[in-house]
DNA sequence: CCCTGATTCGC
DNA sequence: GCGAATCAGG
């Protein structure tokens, strides 16, 4: 397998998505969890919240550069544990996968929640914390954001013209990035970036990452030529268990 | 053990 | 550039 247009895009957005190098390598097909994280690397995408913590940011300056970015000043007790380390949960609320459903919300969201204020009065710890402009790092170099000034990103701007709202009717009820797991049959129907692309999403063939329909389209034996023509359900069929 | 991502290094 | 092998943390 090669690392074409698509298949990067699908990994980028995959890997930006929050999931896992192994579901990516098991919905691009073709490629393991170590190719899905070399390529990620080559891309200059950057580590999300995979339970790797940058303690001994200094023992190991190498292996956690990023750490730097966020000198703890150690004023003994006085300095709160910096945030609560962000969940690895990927599929946030608002997906950013899905280019068709993603809500142009700029127009409606005319009151928007009020803007972080650094010279807001808060209790002391925060207030210190925050004219020291000193900010949790994650692993990725990503500024982790307190419960209280979650702020939706900005509007990406759209390009010409909004679109609806609500989700395309072509995917509505398709199996959509988001929606894969281990459980349901990760063949893409169409190609990434058009409107209607999402996933087979029937129940897998155990073991395997498509059902048993598309395992029959995945795996094919290479057999001798004289034996071409009744070939067996090369991957052995649906398993029995 | 399982999982995760990071890094190395031969190809 | 690619990815298996290896490393290291959870």
């Amino acid at each position: 397998m090669s690392w074409t247009e698509e298949r990067i895009e699908t990994l980028r957005k995959m890997w930006e998505g929050g999931q896992t190098a192994s579901q990516i390598a098991e919905a691009l097909g073709g490629v393991s969890r170590n190719a899905v994280i070399g390529k990620a690397h080559r891309l200059g995408l950057q580590s999300r919240p995979s339970p790797v913590v940058p303690k001994d940011a200094e023992a190991k300056p190498a292996a956690a550069p990023v750490a730097a970015a966020a000198p703890t000043p150690e004023p003994a007790a006085a300095t709160p544990p910096p945030a609560p380390p962000a969940p690895p949960i990927p599929a946030p609320a608002p997906p950013p996968a899905t280019r068709a459903s993603a809500p142009a919300p700029a127009v409606t969201q005319v009151s928007a929640p009020k803007p972080i204020t650094i010279t807001t009065p808060l209790e002391p710890e925060r207030s210190v914390e925050s004219q020291r402009m000193v900010r949790s790092v994650g692993p990725g170099g990503f500024v982790r954001q307190a419960p209280g000034e979650q702020q939706p990103p900005i509007a990406p701007a759209p390009p010409r013209r909004l679109v609806p709202a609500k989700p395309s009717p072509d995917i509505a009820g398709k199996t959509s990035l988001l929606d894969l797991s281990d459980k349901v049959c990760k063949w893409p129907l169409g190609h990434p970036g058009e409107p209607d692309f999402h996933f087979c999403g029937d129940k897998v063939n155990p073991g395997f990452p498509y059902c048993v329909e598309h395992c029959g389209h995945a795996y094919q034996a290479q057999l001798p030529r004289r034996d071409r023509r009744a070939a067996p359900l090369p991957f052995g069929g649906p398993r029995m268990r």
